[in-house]
RNA sequence: GGAUGGGUGCCCGAGAUGGCCAAAGGGAGCGGACUGUAAAUCCGCCGCGUUUCGCUUCGUAGGUUCGAAUCCUACCCCAUCCA
């Protein structure tokens, strides 16, 4: 197993994905390049079902799949159903909770769905995406036969010799059995993809670098070459220059459901990124041809806003479609622009009765801030803005009649922006 | 199993002669100013609430006391050393 960097790849994929920035390390570079260039690849990224959503921080495996989606090749998205119900140590310095069976399988549902978003289901192409929840093969193994399938071909010295498992044992925290057993899980969903699907390849961020390696391996020597050897790459480990992990914003995680959080708000994330991250952006998460890009991002100091409003809009696009991007484009422009036009700005619908101000920032579905006594020393300070002027008084009551049709214009701290409407 | 040290707010980390402790300091975060919805910088906030006051917090459960993060008891967990 080599790390080689792939300097020159032969294949437009490989070449489209190491352009922009995907390609951490690989089991072997060249024979990958040489399978993308023979023809159609079938490959798998795993995604965990530990909320109802996915978010930011799962763009990278959507986007690079997108991308040999595009390429011809076959993607199957894998959504960890089965292995959820065990939990993944990598990268953990504790175990992590178990979830129960009903929220797993809720969420596995709701992921599948939004992998229609970045992937082309459509049946009638040959490389059309497919779905899959490990927990339809892994739920019905019976342990003994498994044991004996899989399990015969691990050695304990090989597994704790790797990263994931090392690094609990070396810090004397305590790994469980059950938790041990995670990698020959997601070894065995390979196999299980190699043989059915004909899937001869696993992407995944670098954290699942010992996971997908003992698929490899396990696949050589029990897959016979029905369908060839089977390989797997990494992509980078995505941070962003302010060294938050990509994915979280001020206000939580950045959600891919349009309910937990709106194309507006989505948009918002990539606006305020960082000078710094622009580029590699604009390269991972839009569709945006990489010359382009580089000729974007020659701009300098403020000019680099247009850039980043290019880059919102195309993220967005990709997420929630090109009309919810066009939208929370011209409400950021209204929003952020000075306009008193927010017709395009998310509004929120509040009962038809007299409010205070500091009620209202804390409303459900606005949330400004996290609590009163917060709110109310925001307000104090100038954070809230009504209709572009600063209301000092948390106070201050709104009757039914200040609601004019199209809402009060709502500001409070530098990114929350709504239309308050009154209604009945 | 034995010995010793320790468990403090989102994180790190002071505080242990009982009151001046909602708890130093740093980081993160938030707000304001300046800007370009960026960065840097400066200022402010940073448990919650019906806020010149009230309530709930310093591993868990009790106890002593007018009063406990600080003392006592039991329990749980962690670190290091011994077996």
């Amino acid at each position: 197993m080599t790390e080689t960097e792939v300097i020159d790849p032969k294949s437009p994929a490989l070449a489209a994905l190491a352009a922009r920035g995907f390609v951490e390390q690989a089991s072997d570079a060249a024979q990958i390049d040489a399978d993308f260039a023979a023809g159609m690849v079938t490959f798998y990224i795993g995604f965990d079902p530990t909320a109802t959503s996915l978010h930011a921080g799962n763009l990278v495996c959507l986007m690079a799949m997108r991308l040999l989606q595009r390429h011809g090749h076959r993607p199957i998205g894998l959504v960890g159903g089965g292995t959820a119900r065990i939990g993944d140590p990598s990268g953990r310095s504790e175990t992590r909770k178990m979830m129960d069976e009903a929220t797993i399988d809720g969420n596995v549902a709701a992921i599948g769905r939004q992998l229609g978003r970045f992937l082309d289901f459509d049946e009638s192409k040959p490389n059309h995406a497919v779905h899959v929840d490990n927990a339809q093969w892994l739920c019905a193994q019976k342990y003994i036969s498994f044991l004996r399938d899989v399990g015969v071909h691990f050695t304990v010295n090989r597994m704790i010799a790797t990263k994931t498992y090392r690094e609990r044992l070396d810090n004397e925290q305590p790994l469980s059995f059950l938790e041990f057993n995670y990698q020959l899980l997601q070894a065995y969903d390979f196999l299980h993809l190699y043989r059915g699907h004909g899937c001869t390849m696993q992407l995944g961020g670098s954290d699942q670098w010992g996971n997908m390696i003992a698929g490899v391996e396990l696949i050589r020597r029990v897959g016979e070459a029905e369908s060839g050897p089977a390989h797997c790459l990494t992509f980078p480990l995505l941070t962003m220059s302010d060294g938050r992990k990509m994915g979280k914003s001020e206000r939580g995680a950045v959600w891919l459901d349009p309910e937990q959080l709106s194309p507006f708000d989505y948009y918002q994330f990539w606006v305020s990124c960082d000078d710094r991250d622009v580029r590699k952006l604009l390269l991972m998460f839009t569709d945006v041809a990489v010359d382009e890009i580089e000729e974007l991002c020659k701009a300098e100091g403020a000019a680099l806003r247009e850039v980043k409003a290019r880059l919102a809009f195309e993220a967005t696009k990709i997420c929630h479609g090109e009309d919810a991007a066009e939208q929370a484009r011209t409400a950021a422009v209204q929003a952020f622009g000075g306009s008193e036009d927010w017709s395009a700005v998310p509004a929120v619908t509040v009962p038809p009765e007299p409010i205070k101000l500091l009620d209202l920032v804390v409303h459900d579905e606005i949330k400004a801030f996290s609590s009163k006594r917060q709110a109310r020393q925001r307000i104090e300070s100038g954070a809230v803005k009504i209709d572009g002027t600063a209301q000092l008084d948390p106070g201050h009551e709104f009757a039914p009649a200040d609601f004019p049709e199209e809402g009060l214009r709502l500001q409070a701290g530098k990114k929350c922006r709504f239309r308050v409407l009154m209604g009945g």
